[in-house]
DNA sequence: CTGTAATATGTAACCGGTTACACACATAAT
DNA sequence: ATTATGTGTGTAACCGGTTACATATTACAG
């Protein structure tokens, strides 16, 4: 690899000039610049950016914090930062914490050292005080960590209600829940919107409440044993996608009609819900444009340390596919 | 952020004496050694790895090409990676390079600036001329390059004939298969392993290939082609799961029963095969282990770079799940 | 008691860039 | 003619580590 030394040699300048001249930075001769730039072309010359990071104290690198890439919510966020990132001439490093502070914090420590210029997080695990005396700007993304952390999220619980409200309005009777951990904060917002719809009517119990823990696996459980327990229920809201095709599933397997007979609504809008059979109806977050805003709020945030910056919450939006329908035929 | 001359100032040592505790290099008094650890404590002094990372010429990353995260096998090999990298103390990096050579061509300029220790790439665009004179180790994954550059990828050709095996022992008569792309190697070798076993069939007909280019949408159109045409056919190997589940949902739309009418056999073994219904069968691919083989191999030729390592080839095994059974019934 | 090896530590060069500062020269203003 | 300003370029300090080399002291063998 030639360095900026070779560069100046071939031609005939200092390495300040040669520096000059990539940067766009102070006085250049045209016929130096000229002399300069065909010795870059002639050497292959890339700057080494260890250097410019060291003299710098910046990386031009921004990481990202999710709980596991393989859950198929993540994928899209990432594939939105990274892009983003790019667009602005930084480098993507994705860190798989798996909800585990201790993971968190060697993350952080690791990347600190590597100086950094920004850190998205969705964590639930971390803790304030562990990144309050952090120099480097930090987002969160998707799930809120504290109000002095700025955020990018949706807004969970006005979409949940909105989510209940259409089930409704297809004519559900007894809308039941599947819901996400309780110890997540979208989680709990979306529930908060479905007891927004349903905790006055008199239909309501708490039963209706089950907790799948945004897991395909217990979520079909928690589908099983409510519809065992309530076969009278029409309408059933899962926290996410995920959940949500595992209703489908555990519904159809326990002989319910989808969806003449039961409506079944997710959360999230991912491509899974398409391939499914019913597809499954649900309310699609902006996820690729949170993730794609949350990168430019931080590199503003970055390049433009004093100028403040504040949190952004997004809509969900209905997308009515075919685990749901009007339901005239049921009209008491 | 404190450097090593706080640490050696607060010490009372030279900053050589605070490098060598840190790395355990070289000679230090027992004395010496704690006053600097204390002095490490009470500063909580990290060492900046920009400026190690100049020095040395080692950044301590690596960095993962995928065509695309999006895609659900990306995940988990993504992970796997991201495991393994962490495991040695590495950074991992991922690029999603959309099988665009120029961007392929982009992330390799930026990292090598980055001084990346090594690149793993999962890549059909790649031109061999471009990564041979790179001086970074490079593996591919997934997919062969060329038999110049070290592989870590499972024996397609073989698993496919396998899956057309099973399909043959359940009782299956007239296997289709739904192909990947025709420039991706894998795909071509699954498609290899498919004529392996039907060829030489009386019965078998090059039209019985339709191609799905990996993708959801158009594994769903050819299936209903396919099965329009063909309504005879009584077995399917999709090349993957993800055109595996569509063709379930073709079929299943235009009223095929699955499996009592048509067995349907995916490839790679993806969660998504187990949320269909009816799940899908499938050859699974040893995912995790070929990311985290690659990484090991990868940070071998690293670390030790005069030592020879070579590729490596995975078999598939099969995974018996809900769209393909005995069918005795059809016994002609 | 002397020579050699092991222990202990500091000084300074080095990695490859960026940029403050000095200096030279040309041009324009007074 | 003198001074201020703009243009062009080089020298060297700096970023924060690592390590070759020099030097000093101690331990031990002959």
């Amino acid at each position: 690899m030639p360095t900026i030394k070779d560069v100046a040699k071939l031609a005939e300048v200092s390495v300040a000039t040669v520096s000059r001249v990539m940067n766009n930075n102070g006085y250049v001769n045209q016929n130096t610049r000229q002399r300069v730039e065909e010795a870059i072309k002639q050497l292959n010359y890339r700057p080494n950016d260890v250097a410019r990071s060291l003299f710098k104290g910046k990386s031009k690198m921004i990481a990202l914090f999710v709980p596991d890439i393989m859950n198929p919510f993540f994928p899209q966020l990432a594939r939105a930062v990274e892009d983003t990132a790019n667009k602005y001439g930084y480098l993507f490093v994705l860190c798989n914490t798996d909800n585990d502070n201790e993971k968190e914090i060697a993350y952080l420590n690791a990347l600190l050292q590597k100086t950094i210029d920004g850190i998205i997080l969705v964590s639930n695990t971390i803790q304030v005080d562990q990144i309050n005396d952090i120099n480097v700007p930090i987002i969160a993304l998707d799930r809120k960590i504290n109000s002095n952390i700025i955020s990018v999220t949706v807004n969970n619980r006005e979409g949940a209600s909105q989510a209940v409200r259409y089930l409704k309005e297809t004519g559900c009777k007894r809308i039941a829940h599947i819901a996400g951990p309780k110890d997540v904060s979208s989680a709990k917002q979306r529930l908060e919107g479905y007891l927004d719809e349903v905790q006055s009517e008199e239909w309501f119990t708490t039963d209706y409440i089950r907790y799948g823990n945004y897991t395909v696996k217990e979520a079909y459980q928690a589908t099983e044993e409510l519809l065992s327990q309530h076969p009278e229920i029409d309408g059933i809201f899962a926290a996410n996608d995920l959940m949500g095709v595992s209703v489908l599933k555990a519904a159809k397997n326990l002989g319910f009609d989808i969806p003449n007979q039961l409506s079944v609504i997710g959360y999230d809008g991912m491509e899974l819900s398409d391939i499914t059979s019913p597809t499954l109806t649900t309310m699609a977050q902006p996820i690729y444009d949170i993730g794609k805003r949350a990168v430019e709020i931080l590199i503003e945030k970055i390049e433009n340390s004093d100028k403040e910056v504040e949190s952004e919450q997004y809509q969900v939006q209905l997308s009515v596919k075919e685990s749901t329908h009007e339901r005239r035929e049921v009209d008491e």
